[in-house]
DNA sequence: TTGATCACCGAAACCGGTTTCGGTTAGCGT
DNA sequence: ACGCTAACCGAAACCGGTTTCGGTGATCAA
């Protein structure tokens, strides 16, 4: 349908051969001849057949984006920004972004290795990674460019983009005993992934080294989603010696979390502390405006694409890691404990105002 | 790199070309034959290269959606969910979807023109369009199926997937009235934005059917932000008789508006009225939680998908059109107008609670 | 004037599939 | 035994580009 090299050589009495050699700028051709051509070419509105192109050249120019399917939950919020910034660096150099659906189940890693063996992408992009993620054995398997956006247990091994989460935990944990909270609960996202184990590792390593009380009901663990979060609140909320602060492993976790909270006719922030993590812009409009730890993901689909583009081009996949920190956004929701906290068995002495 | 045809060929002792047919079900393959070619191709894990594939059947099987792209601004909440859904539909197809950012500066649509004439995509798929939307121009010239979500001012000729967001309106200015309101204004976003005008009309249209006040600064034009919609709130707040309700052309901008208006020591929904549309799922956690007109997003990605392939396959644009109703979610922004209210010179009856 | 050199372009192979066309073989009836 | 048909597969053209290789004409020095 669209306008052919042969057309336009035919058009110009040349060959095909010489057309394609002047439009790509081959010094074999005049400077009279490629602007000829060139003029025609644009004047025709003659773009090459990609297809054809890249069938010849032999690389699809194309990455491909594992969108994470979670049955049920909604697609994270992430992952627009996270597109956009990726179409933007591969734009700079004409390559397109595929974008497919992806899970861990047995068939879709199945349709995953068919893409990969069709030679329609050049790498891959994947979001969310689980623990022991087959996507990821079988990227390695085929020999396929990849980067992870999060990371694995094992993840020495190749190229990602991560926003350190133990970090971000632990230091929510310090500034809550900073404040004066001695008993910290964390709720916690399904353990598979592993972004999850990272962040109650973190919220643990916070623990210990503040010297915290440490109770196996203080971990509760929920679906990742504000009903999760409120579920998990209420049974924080029904301990015989509940906490006084909570640490969320998401802000959505943390919103229904507050929606527990005042629902008992306590106000976070005075009578429980609460701290989110992602930094959703929403937070701020939350009741009241939600506390986060807050990851710098403007950037992320650039720093993904550019890192893919490099492993692609064949640089060492295990030089490009790069791991970000979020930081405390300070809003509402944390605060010194109530004073008029029920003392228990266990002898609480508080520090701070 | 990966296993070809030919090697497949020569493994079995064939041709490509009676390995291309016994791949492909050709009845002139006997099936004892048709079986040993498909056991082999994948034992061998043989998967066509689709772009030489797709260079020999003359279609790119690639459907492309068109991410709107606002500078400064944020992707539209509704991205994900959508691109879920076209992938879902396609996938079914084993077609592919592409992403790109194109707006609608000069360079953006000639990046379109591009893209379309390089024959990489079948369809596009283009959500947000502008009043006069230059890239639905080309794609009409270009004779290039697609379909779009939202409408323009002449919708007739193509393909369509929309919420009807006049209806919407003038619903909710009908909600309002019916509580009492005779003084609503409305928070609207910029009019080259098609949705805005048929949001803006769907309002004036609500205000002349339950013959409320019409004033001229009972509508305010802002950003499409939550920034926009507090500061048009405060400027609503401080005319010398403000309005009783808002309504506001998104959930985003309403947020705003309550912020604007907790700010003055009011409350959302006693002492003024917000209503917001989207039915973004973050509205339950707003302060207070917001009404809302929602959308059925749910399936528009699919729907999308759906049309747009009939187009491809042949079906006339303009039996491809479908138009939903977004509801009233009641939260707790919306109710009767305060009684305290300054009485002015028109003569308001109040007829509810 | 002639032979070598260089600039420039045409011819053709190739990328990896699909599809048309034609030829071989087997099976059948007579 | 022979011809006919149907079943089955090989050969080759084609999709629309890229790239190698070789040939022509002009240019230059001797």
């Amino acid at each position: 349908m669209a306008v052919t090299q042969r057309a336009l050589a035919t058009h110009l009495g040349l060959t095909v051969g010489t057309v394609s050699r002047a439009l790509n700028g081959y010094p074999d051709i005049s400077e009279a001849t490629q602007a000829r051509v060139r003029e025609a070419a644009d004047r025709l509105g003659y773009r090459a057949n990609q297809n054809a192109r890249r069938l010849s050249i032999g690389t699809p120019e194309t990455v491909c984006y594992l969108m994470p399917r979670q049955t049920g939950a909604h697609v994270p919020p992430f992952v627009a920004e996270l597109l956009a910034g990726l179409s933007d660096t591969l734009a700079e150099r004409n390559w397109d972004l595929l974008v497919a659906q992806v899970g861990v189940s047995e068939d879709d890693v199945d349709t995953l290795a068919k893409l990969i063996r069709s030679d329609r992408i050049a790498g891959v992009v994947l979001s969310r990674p689980l623990k022991h993620d087959p996507r990821i054995a079988l990227l390695m398997e085929l020999n396929c460019p990849f980067v992870v956006h999060g990371r694995t247990a094992a993840s020495d091994a190749y190229a990602w983009f991560d926003v350190d989460g133990h970090d971000a935990f632990a230091a929510a944990v310090t500034h809550l005993a900073t404040l004066g909270h001695r008993r910290i609960a964390m709720i916690s996202a399904p353990l598979e992934n592993e972004f999850a184990q990272q962040r109650l590792d973190g919220f643990r390593h916070g623990v210990r080294v503040n010297a915290l009380e440490t109770r196996a009901d203080y971990v509760q663990q929920a679906e990742f989603s504000d009903a999760g979060g409120q579920a998990a609140s209420e049974m924080l909320l029904d301990l015989p010696v509940p906490p006084t602060a909570f640490v969320c492993a998401s802000d959505e976790m943390a919103l229904g979390a507050l929606a527990a909270i005042r629902a008992r006719g306590l106000v976070p922030g005075r009578d429980v502390s609460v701290i989110g993590y992602d930094g959703v812009h929403f937070g701020v409009h939350a009741n009241p405006p939600l506390t986060t730890m807050a990851q710098p993901q403007a950037g992320a689909g650039r720093r993904l694409g550019d890192m893919l583009l490099s492993v692609i081009d064949g640089a060492d996949p295990r030089t490009q890691q790069e791991l970000q920190r979020a930081h405390l956004v300070r809003r509402k929701t944390d605060g010194p404990p109530p004073k008029s906290v029920a003392m228990t068995d266990v002898s609480v002495r508080e520090e701070t105002t």
